[in-house]
DNA sequence: ATCTGAAGTCTGGTATATCAGATCCCACAC
DNA sequence: GTGTGGGATCTGATATACCAGACTTCAGAT
């Protein structure tokens, strides 16, 4: 799992760190606050003070100023100069979201069927194999995991960094969310079929039907999210 | 165009400024290097220093530092903590940017035939004979403008604030290519039959349509800005 | 009572200072 | 020659100071 230097005799070595985890306090206050919006915390059009969040956390200004910025071009707040920010996150922009992930998903399943090599699609069938186990036991630790190695490992294959970058900022709802919805069996299982099915059609190049399932998933399970954090309603 | 306050007798009112449009020495760094990366002012891979930065543009780190935040969140630079950020903007960055801008704006498109409303159906309707005029007429500063308003008009008709603002995202050119663009005569024929073709589809509510014919419109004419501002190649 | 505008206050925008991690260089040991 | 490590230096991360725009309040004028 860790990769490991070639060579280190006697010794066990150790992996290098990626500097990207490396923890700033600006990375904390952005995650955080990132969470919280989606989580509800705050109502939307609300103001937010910067020297009162750096009270808060505890920190100087700069690091919340800097959280902000990234926030606002994730488009969760809106910046009026001079005036402060306000918050921006409703059900109407959560139900965007999931479009917005729906289109970008689809598109990356497009191209992973494209460009996918063998040994890459034996390890996504293999994947979905785990799920289709980890179903039938209701492991719902197991599935979230699996789940989200599956995405993954999509996105690898599709050899989009770009594309996949603006995924993840398009996720919404935590592990905790999704632990709820895999204890409904039925929920369980259509999310199987479904996974099962976009594994296949990637696996065999079906570029077009692996794009209209990926969006079809990600649009219903969506749903079901929105109706669990949001109360249900329904459009799109 | 310009909305006016209603009941201001004898003298002409002003329209209010939208706070948005105030500048502030961040935004305008941002733009800054913003377009100069997107021109490919900057290698891909590239360090930059932020006291440098802020020396050449004669402000202290601060707004710089805001700036960077923008466009690290943007995917166009990369943060490595304590390290600096680097440039990540190449061909193929570029590629997926307007891979992802298909995937939205088709979203929007299809999301526009379902929800555009009768006047506003005609309005569009008007930008697409406007621009069959402006085509024969071979007028480049007229296309880019309407091209402007198609555009914006069926994000408007999407009700969609979310994903209008992540597709402004995905934009890697500018108004000086879009006129080298506008040069081929081929080229103009061509971007209006489609143009054309996505709004009568809007127009007519046939959703699925407008999507295709929107996605296929926005990879072809991203293809041919590739070509003009890398060269050539092809994939996708 | 209503309107106007001057003064005070709040708060975001910018500049500057300080701290500490990362990198570079070179002397010194093996 | 190779490599180890101490220290100088660079530079990003954070804290703090200060300025100016925006909002609030309220006295005075009409």
């Amino acid at each position: 799992m860790i990769p490991e230097p070639t060579g280190s005799p006697r010794s066990e070595a150790f992996a290098k760190i990626d500097p990207k985890f490396q923890m700033t306090v600006r990375d904390h206050v952005h995650r955080t606050l990132r969470a919280a919006i989606l989580a509800g915390r705050f109502a939307t059009g609300e103001k937010v003070n910067e020297r009162s969040l750096a009270e808060q956390f505890g920190v100087s200004t700069t690091p919340i100023k800097e959280a902000l910025r990234q926030l606002e071009t994730e488009g969760l707040v809106e910046a009026l100069p001079r005036r402060g920010v306000i918050i921006r996150f409703d059900m109407g922009w959560a139900e965007e979201m999931i479009l917005a992930r729906a289109a970008l998903e689809s598109m990356i399943a497009h191209l992973a069927a494209k460009r996918i090599g063998k040994p890459a699609g034996v390890e996504l069938t293999a994947i979905a194999d785990l799920m289709a186990k980890a179903t039938s036991s209701a492991d719902a630790d197991s599935l979230i995991s699996l789940n989200e190695q599956f995405h993954e490992h999509i996105h690898r294959s599709s050899r989009c960094g770009y594309l996949a970058k603006l995924i993840e900022r398009q996720q919404f709802y935590d592990a905790s969310i999704r632990r709820v919805i895999h204890m409904d069996p039925a929920e369980r299982q259509k999310a199987l079929e479904e996974h099962t099915a976009i594994a296949k059609a990637i696996v065999t190049g079906d570029a077009d039907l692996a794009e209209r399932q990926m969006r079809n998933h990600v649009v219903r399970s969506g749903e079901t999210y929105l109706n669990i954090v949001f109360g249900n309603k329904k459009d799109i």
